[in-house]
DNA sequence: GTCTATAGGAGGATAGAC
DNA sequence: GTCTATCCTCCTATAGAC
């Protein structure tokens, strides 16, 4: 019975090992996740990874980016689907996101490590173009903008600690929510 | 000309220590900072800072209990010279303190290293006694604790990723009304 | 397109001296 | 109370085969 290696067109390869990226990035961070458990995450070898990606610090780029562009790519479709009411189309879309995928981790992740040469500025872009589209795509005001982002980064927080199981009664009140509510 | 060690007492080394390890941890993170960091920061060897805190993880946990002692602490001052106007006290001790030390960017990276299976209890654990001492110390209604929190999230980030310098004018506005407002 | 083998470096922790 | 020396593990990245 010959193991050969399962042969996978690239582009999928690498959206596949993205998938995996993501999710150990999520939970461990930039410096916490290891090449070797992302590799074993999506199926393939350590060296794998790498050669794919070049190195650790492009692979996690990629991730935040690609992690943006679903942000982005769910709020356009939000906003399409719900014009009379952005702001709750915007915050819905977000918690089901986050739930589904890692995204808010993600971008927790980033803005942790921002400290780094490489992962700082972009972390940075990718918060100024989240800003600017709620300004000029979405239209929010200053207010509203200023309003939905602390709102995130809330989300973002509760999610990471997981507050909900195991919380104090006003945990799991807050909880609800801000995450329950336009769950 | 000989070049002893400066011997200091052991509760003061202790907290220099703490200090240096706050400023490494707050930019590196959990997994970023390494003891030899720390130690070069507190100007101590690495072995020292192992020996005296155990594992680099028990004083990750320390530093995160200590800046949390600080916030609380602050927080009842603030409570205390402007009994009237509690939101608006909390919320600039909050700013002046984090721009102090680093007192946010420790908490941020607390969040972000949650998995972890000692820092995450650590860090829900200051997650809800922050939230405790806003629902029933300082009595904020929960719609209040919620707007709080989610204002200090989004300046936990803003000056994680230092989107002041270098940013757009939409980020500059942004970083304006939430930190400079209230600092 | 994918693997095995491995080099090379960093980092946490221990032992033991002063 | 503090250091030097060192062990050993883990991890990223490279080389080279299939």
């Amino acid at each position: 019975m010959t193991n050969a290696p399962s042969r996978i067109p690239s582009a999928e390869r690498r959206a596949l090992t993205l998938d995996a990226a993501t999710d150990v990035f999520a939970a461990h961070g930039y410096f916490g996740a290891s090449t070797d458990q992302i590799a074993r995450a999506a199926g393939i070898s350590q060296p794998y990874v790498v050669r794919m990606f070049g190195t650790k610090e492009k692979l996690f780029v990629e991730v935040i980016q690609r992690s943006l562009a679903r942000i982005l790519e769910s709020f356009r479709l939000a906003l399409e689907l719900k014009p009379a009411a952005p702001l709750q189309a915007l915050g819905a879309a977000y918690v089901s996101l986050a739930q589904a995928e890692q995204v808010h981790l993600i971008l927790l992740q980033a803005f942790a490590a921002s400290a780094d040469p490489v992962i700082g500025p972009a972390a940075r872009a990718g918060f100024e173009e989240l800003l600017g589209f709620l300004l000029h795509t979405a239209q929010l005001s200053m207010d509203e903008a200023e309003a939905f982002l602390s709102r995130g980064m809330l989300i973002n927080t509760l999610m990471a600690i997981d507050l909900s199981d195991g919380g104090s009664t006003d945990s799991r009140d807050l909880v609800d929510r801000v995450i329950g509510s336009s769950a």
